[in-house]
DNA sequence: CTTTTTGTTATAGCTATTATATAACAAATG
DNA sequence: CATTTGTTATATAATAGCTATAACAAAAAG
């Protein structure tokens, strides 16, 4: 799996990594038990700090996406549990898009064609 | 329409009124039209400072909800466009469900939900 | 056991963001 | 004209994001 940093986006780096990783892991190319290289290898690939990489994986520890272990290095976790913040999130996000006069129809439709980009040709776990 | 503020979220004051008004809109209860109350009335409403309310009212209308006038106040806009980067943050946080195990069609009943929340009980501009 | 690699922890410095506090200016209202 | 309002300008303080070194401890490899 590929990840592209953006230094000059306003989204922090650390942010970048931990969405890509993240949908990674929705998409299916990331299956549970899959090890993610190393802090000093991703940032030595990305020419960034060692830290900033550690932030990404703290982050995602602390989500329930990965387990970080010595000398293994991070590895993807079966399962989480959704943040409890989530749905106010989607909330905001979709009156946005309704304040912005889209009807709820058509943001129902792009959710589902959002979801169908992301779960294509992938297989589930059986 | 009545604004909550917390002060010990971990989420920017000036993000929380931004995102209430955004909410209010789309629930149909700030129409176009709407006078809110002005910048020093809403800081001084929530013991807050002014720049505060002001950010928000800036980032409002440079997102295309508001129009701020003199003395008017900040007036709701007719209409906008929806952000660049909507689909995208959709994306991460659809992702974000996925990757946690959720299924797409449970996560496609709660976006519905959420919206169906969001648009019941008001009146649709006509 | 020794060496190497790795996650972890601890500083430090720098820039940007968030929020506050005053102050002053300009435009619109009454 | 006087008041209210948005706007602009500084200044300060705390926090966040990123970088830079350095050192420590655990695990793997030789």
């Amino acid at each position: 799996m590929l990840i592209f940093i953006e230094p000059e986006s306003e989204k922090p780096i650390y942010q970048q990594i931990r969405d890509q990783i993240v949908e990674g892991i929705a998409r299916g190319e990331l299956l549970p038990g899959t090890g993610l290289p190393s802090i000093r290898q991703l940032a030595a690939d990305f020419g960034i700090n060692l830290h900033t990489v550690n932030k990404a994986y703290e982050l995602l520890e602390r989500e329930g996406f990965l387990q970080v272990r010595r000398k293994t290095g991070a590895v993807v976790q079966p399962r989480g549990r959704l943040a409890e913040d989530w749905e106010a999130r989607l909330r905001t996000l979709l009156a946005e898009a309704l304040a912005q006069g889209l009807p709820a129809e058509e943001i129902l439709m792009r959710c589902q064609r959002v979801l169908a980009t992301l779960t294509e040709r992938e297989q589930p776990d059986r």
